[in-house]
DNA sequence: CCCCTATGATTAACCGGTTAAGTTGAGCCC
DNA sequence: GGGCTCAACTTAACCGGTTAATCATAGGGG
């Protein structure tokens, strides 16, 4: 494994025939550099085939060009099941790509990577940290907040109003689903909620609850942890506890498409027995049995806002907004 | 934005009363340092918050504890219908994470980003490279590789034989599933193959025509994309082409679901009519309708192999292994 | 008792850039 | 022509570590 020699500042230097920071003011673009001077350095830079060095230009900059994108889960669970990251990551990668910074991706499930991230963003190894999607009231954010490291949390940070974050409008989303399911004659409406740790799940149950008041129908509520599989046990307990209910509002594609499934098995038709609403809008809800009525969040755009939003922190663009919530839309198909 | 000051080797050492170069062995878990003096100097570390300049680390040792994970897609189409990707992702982060390197992510769909891949790469940015599924035969990784940077590609590069690989036994897994089709009575076996300009598609559709002709059976074949919408537009055309066709190998999971929405649309039953085998074994194809007949492959196992082998190769381990192909294996359900 | 060696610490050079401060020289004005 | 200004370049300090070379000290052998 021979590391070719990788051409230096200086060399490009000596073969121009100038100083190493004339070099270095061509290479970023200085304005005062006579012309021919800047393109004999420009011509020495191809010939050579010179690519700066990060690691030196960080040392001194105080800069890596490098965000981290923090997935609070473990390895193994992350993308399991979950279309949600994958799409975080597409938003991020591209915004973030536009801006030439470069993506490092970080695990943090155990409460010993955990550590690990917050050396690693201490350490300065990143200029920003953005947090997707997180449970219960991690106090990273905050910490790294406190710090002086420019931080992006996906979704309303639990108790903690110091981060700034981008969210999507789920009490809205959800109030529009249930009130549809409401005008449309439903009056027994469960609801299969989200993980209560998480802001998502939270909302979501509240617009659910809000909307059925509103409307003076009584709650019926099953906790799933958004997998297909607890969608599935969800639906029979629901439908265990009150056979004859006519409508549920499902807190997530994964736990919907379960939830149908569960409807098919106990010889229910969907929509006419039990009418169907999901949340999210995956792929998958447009190939189900019976397509799948479901409230839309743009998770995509939600990574590019995050990235955005962090690219302003960091370079110090002044009012930055604390917080972004981006609209939820219901999609109407044939469950509900 | 305050960046708090971090303290410095230089802190440390003053702080326990001894020279930098004794820090930094500390640190280094040198031996060759009395304990009196290691306590010293950790407890100095410890109380200072101390953490590692990686940068100024970098630029002497040379390495940047961090890999690239390049994935030969532009951003906007990775991700969105594919389950590929996010289990290559988890199988070598968790890798990475344990040996406590870092995970930089770059989408190299464009010629432009395919261009900043290589320079990054080449600035020493990364101490090495993983390709992830590539399309055609891309010189990129062979470049590399003649440049003395250590990389693995996910899938048997085409066209160049230089570059070390971890790949799936496709043609031994697609042959055991038409095999099984063929054991079934099935005489009239066509395929939705992958695209031709992949090693996933390539040696699959090789198998399927290998173990047909082996059967002395005719091969009808259509040609899709991995995507779901794909599989319905290929089924339709098999369909047309051979009403009385008994069988479908399908060459991803997606497409097979897109084929049991064709086949079920046109009145087709599955199996007794039509047999559908998959390849891939996502989530999907155990809640599809009927389940689905398919062959595994071990995304994650194959993520982990690679940053494996990458690492062996970081650390100059001799012996290295220049291609590892992974056993696949036919899981049966209800669909064939 | 002296010299040699082993052990463990320090000194100082170096990695490859950026940038403040200093130098040079051309142009302008009186 | 001399002094001043200003543009354009060079010099040199610095970022924060690693590590080869060097030095100090204690212990052991003759």
């Amino acid at each position: 494994m021979v590391t070719r020699e990788r051409p230096t500042l200086e060399a490009v230097a000596r073969r121009a025939g100038v100083s190493r920071a004339t070099v270095s003011r061509v290479v970023n673009g200085s304005t005062s550099v006579a012309a021919s001077i800047r393109e004999a350095v420009n011509r020495a830079v191809e010939e050579l085939g010179y690519v700066p060095n990060q690691a030196a230009r960080s040392l001194v900059t105080q800069r890596t060009e490098s965000i981290a994108l923090i997935l609070p889960e473990t390895a193994n669970r992350v993308f399991s099941d979950d279309l949600f990251f994958p799409a975080i990551i597409r938003g991020v990668g591209g915004e973030l790509e536009a801006a030439d910074k470069q993506l490092v991706l970080m695990m943090a499930g155990s409460a010993k990577s955990h550590d690990r991230v917050e050396r690693y963003a201490v350490a300065g190894h990143v200029d920003g940290v953005m947090f997707a999607s997180m449970h219960g009231a991690d106090p990273l954010p905050g910490t790294l907040v406190r710090l002086g490291i420019p931080v992006i949390c996906s979704g309303r940070p639990i108790g903690d109003s110091s981060v700034p974050y981008v969210d999507v409008d789920h009490f809205g989303g959800v109030c529009s689903a249930v009130r549809h399911l409401v005008a449309a004659g439903r009056r027994r409406i469960a609801t299969i909620a989200g993980p209560q740790d998480m802001v998502a799940g939270i909302d979501r149950l509240a617009g659910y609850r809000a909307t059925l008041e509103d409307s003076g129908l009584a709650p019926h509520v099953v906790i799933g942890d958004f997998t297909r599989e607890s969608g599935i046990a969800a639906m029979r307990a629901l439908l265990a506890d009150d056979p004859a209910l006519d409508a549920v509002f499902v807190a997530s594609d994964m736990m919907a498409h379960g939830a149908l499934l569960a409807l098919k098995d106990a010889g229910r038709r969907v929509p006419s027995d039990v009418a169907v609403v999901g949340f999210d809008d995956f792929d998958i809800s447009r190939y189900s049995e019976p397509p799948l009525t479901t409230v839309r969040q743009p998770i995509v755009e939600m990574g590019r806002t995050m990235a955005r939003q962090l690219l302003g922190l960091i370079n110090g663009e002044p009012h930055q907004a604390d917080a972004v919530v981006l609209p939820t839309e219901l999609v109407i198909r044939e469950s509900a």
